[in-house]
DNA sequence: CGGAGATATTGATCGAGGTCAAAAAACTTC
DNA sequence: GAAGTTTTTTGACCTCGATCAATATCTCCG
């Protein structure tokens, strides 16, 4: 199950020990001759503390951003108040891809934990693009995977059942912290109940009750915010709806 | 209400009064002298029937489409072997930016009408952009408005009642329409109360009954695929969730 | 430590919208 | 234009998950 998007991973890793880096690199997959050009123009931030927003929507975009350590979520507000998640941000993934188009975030985006970020200035990363054709192909597979991405969830958001939106989530979020190199079947939700429901279109309660449900079928080990997933096959059994793309990164032969 | 994507319209619309060329331009909001060059390349294939698939998930990617007149879904299969319409493109739109970041479609296109569309190949797209600056810049914010669209539909079925959903539907294609020189008021709906259903995630006798109410509601006159928007006050006023970004473009002053 | 304010669980109730069914209207094809 | 197919409308019923409410647990901080 080697990741598809990272070019030889393995000397990236090693040419770039510090972890901004290697942040950026995975969701890049750069060659390592592109890294120090791109290592020029990194800016590295201060810690966000819980609740810390990253930038709110509507305000000017200068950066894209990646999760070093920590969590992100980002999120709308709904006229009538209250806020709706559009997503998770976890390490080594990128946010503000969507405030490209005319400068302006559509979202906000707020740490979850203590949350270590890199800024990267999205001007001299177009110039350097034009410079380094890998560079400009890899940011449009980023584009281009956050749309698919995209896809999938609404996918997900337009026929589902919740049981089968939580075990999505909670396989969504296990395969994103294997790819980091975490455990896949063990880790912690930085996010709130709350803050799943919004994003999965569920009501807080229904998440928990589905939390507890997965336990008592001995699918989950669920503890407050730490997740232990039990029977992994179970829950994949549960969603319906998987992508002929996502059949295939599974099984690349067919 | 200037499209803030385009460039210097007018003039576009003068120097390709090809229309398939006009129709790229639109998304890409190329300048004039960017569109000879992109000329070169366009493929221009005969227009497909209703039913034709343009490509099918898995297929291997390497032409982006335009579509010059007519309308197209795009869609994924469930296991459960019904699909999920998760796009419909309209004149002017372009199709397949999914399918960049691994080189395979991740769902299938098929017309709805019939339908006349550009081919673009991706990688003389991708060396060409290499050489000019403004054409990378366009492609990264077609790239980019297509992940805030999706971002603004994953908040649409995280939350919203299914008279809202619909509402928004209208809008959106009220916008769309307008936006390519279409009435915005009146216009017909190619795809079926199904496929409407299935984007949305209702199913279709939800949205046949809510047809029928906002025609008792004088809101519209819907006479089979035949829609006239009568009182767009009330049909904006059943959508509370605006993103900010929306709010900024309706009202750029703020 | 203990009290205050989040956050999570669990129960009870209710309604929006899904599902099933049947009729009506529109489109096809010969 | 008749017969068959597909699409849409409308009605009746029921389920899933939202909402309301009460309690339990955690976290933070003086």
């Amino acid at each position: 199950m080697t990741e598809r998007n990272v070019i030889s991973l393995d000397k990236i890793k090693v040419a770039c020990r510090d972890c901004s880096l290697s942040a950026l690199c995975l969701p890049m997959g750069l060659r390592p001759e592109d890294v120090d050009r791109l290592d020029a123009i990194v800016k590295r931030n201060r810690p966000l503390q819980r609740g810390d927003n990253l930038f709110r929507a509507g305000e000017p975009f200068r950066h894209l951003f990646v999760v070093k350590t920590g969590a992100v979520k980002t999120f709308t507000q709904t006229n009538d108040g209250d806020e709706q998640v559009v997503g998770f941000h976890l390490p080594g993934e990128v946010l503000g891809l969507d405030a490209i188009q005319d400068g302006l975030h559509g979202c906000s985006a707020r740490a979850l934990e203590t949350t270590a970020i890199c800024e990267l200035p999205f001007e001299r990363l177009e110039d350097l693009s034009s410079n380094i054709p890998s560079l400009q192909h890899q940011m449009f597979r980023l584009l281009s995977k956050e749309i698919s991405h995209d896809a999938e969830m609404m996918a997900l958001l337009g026929r589902s059942t919740a049981e089968e939106r939580v075990a999505s989530f909670l396989i969504s979020l296990s395969e994103r912290f294997k790819r980091r190199g975490f455990s896949a079947t063990d880790f912690f939700l930085s996010m709130s109940r709350q803050e799943i429901g919004s994003y999965l279109g569920l009501a807080l309660e229904t998440v928990s009750r589905l939390f507890t449900r997965f336990q008592d079928d001995k699918i989950l080990k669920v503890e407050r915010k730490h997740v232990q997933i039990i029977d992994m096959e179970r829950l994949r059994a549960m969603v319906t709806h998987q992508t002929d793309a996502e059949r295939h990164r599974a099984n690349p032969s067919t």
